[in-house]
DNA sequence: ATGGCATTTAAAAAATGA
């Protein structure tokens, strides 16, 4: 089984991967804050979302100077996208969407094989206002997730989903508010649409290695909400049976919210070990 | 119930996000 990342040095130094996921929200605002945590953090492998962009407008050039492999979907208009990162290599290109509608032209899915590992990375629809056309489509939309993630569940390969599912899974997962409390994303349909997916046999990196921990990816631009530590927690990544046996950590580059400049989403990652 | 903020679209105010 190859490595992917530099040598790992002398002596019996067991390989490390580090996989994950950004809700970057445009990367045409945000290209060099990604360059410098991509150099400073040195993931093997990334899923980016909300690119903003169209397909044509990825910054290919760019990414490949950093060292990074990348397959991308972009939409007009610009909203949504999502990328597959992959440091000193490609990524091969599994699917672009989701299955289960034919008619949904939103850029919300892209799965790639990296090193032997499947890598699902997922944009899932934020669903306000709810009640509504966009709360029944977040929720068609994760059951469809639901589907396919069991098909990739059985299989014997290595696989993470890791993405945006906007979704607060308890309210462990938010700060003490009641701001929240009609928001799509913590909605009993919302939470229960996600513990479907937990319950098939996938397990939440974060919450198998901080089981009480109060972490956040997710800081509103308004009411300095950042500077109050007034988060959610909406960036997930669930593995299946082979990968949760190789998760040895599990963080949030919280700092990167607090740049200037910032996306509302801090970067999520996970480390496995052969 | 509204607004607070950032971004895109499009050329002022509206849509989208979470």
């Amino acid at each position: 089984m190859p490595s992917i990342g530099p040598p790992n040095g002398v002596g019996g130094t067991i390989d490390r991967v580090k996989i994950a996921t950004y809700n970057i929200n445009s990367i045409r605002n945000r290209l060099p804050r990604l360059l410098e945590w991509l150099e400073a953090a040195q993931p093997d492998a990334v899923c980016l979302q909300e690119l903003r962009i169209y397909d044509e407008e990825f910054p290919k050039d760019e990414i490949e100077s950093a060292g990074y492999g990348a397959i991308w979907r972009g939409q007009k208009p610009r909203y949504n996208g999502v990328a597959i990162l992959a440091r000193d290599t490609q990524p091969v290109e599994i699917r672009r969407e989701l299955p289960g509608d034919r008619g949904d032209v939103q850029a919300r899915y892209l799965e790639a094989a990296v090193n032997g590992i499947l890598i699902g990375c997922l944009y899932a629809p934020n669903g306000n206002p709810q009640p509504g056309p966009k709360f029944d489509y977040k929720l068609a939309w994760l059951a469809r997730l639901a589907k396919h993630a069991k098909s990739l569940r059985d299989s014997d390969v290595p696989v993470v989903l890791a993405g945006d599912y906007n979704v607060v899974p308890t309210s462990a997962d938010i700060y003490s508010t009641t701001s929240y409390d009609d928001d799509a994303l913590v909605q009993p349909e919302s939470r229960e649409a996600l513990a479907v997916l937990i319950e098939q046999g996938w397990t939440d990196a974060i919450r198998a290695l901080h089981p009480r921990e109060t972490i956040y990816t997710f800081w509103d631009y308004m009411r300095k909400r950042w500077e109050r530590n007034a988060g959610l927690r909406i960036d997930h990544l669930l593995l299946n049976g082979p990968l949760r046996k190789r998760l040895v950590a599990a963080e949030v580059d919280r700092d990167v919210r607090g740049r200037p400049g910032a996306s509302d989403h801090a970067p999520v990652w996970i480390e496995i070990e052969d």
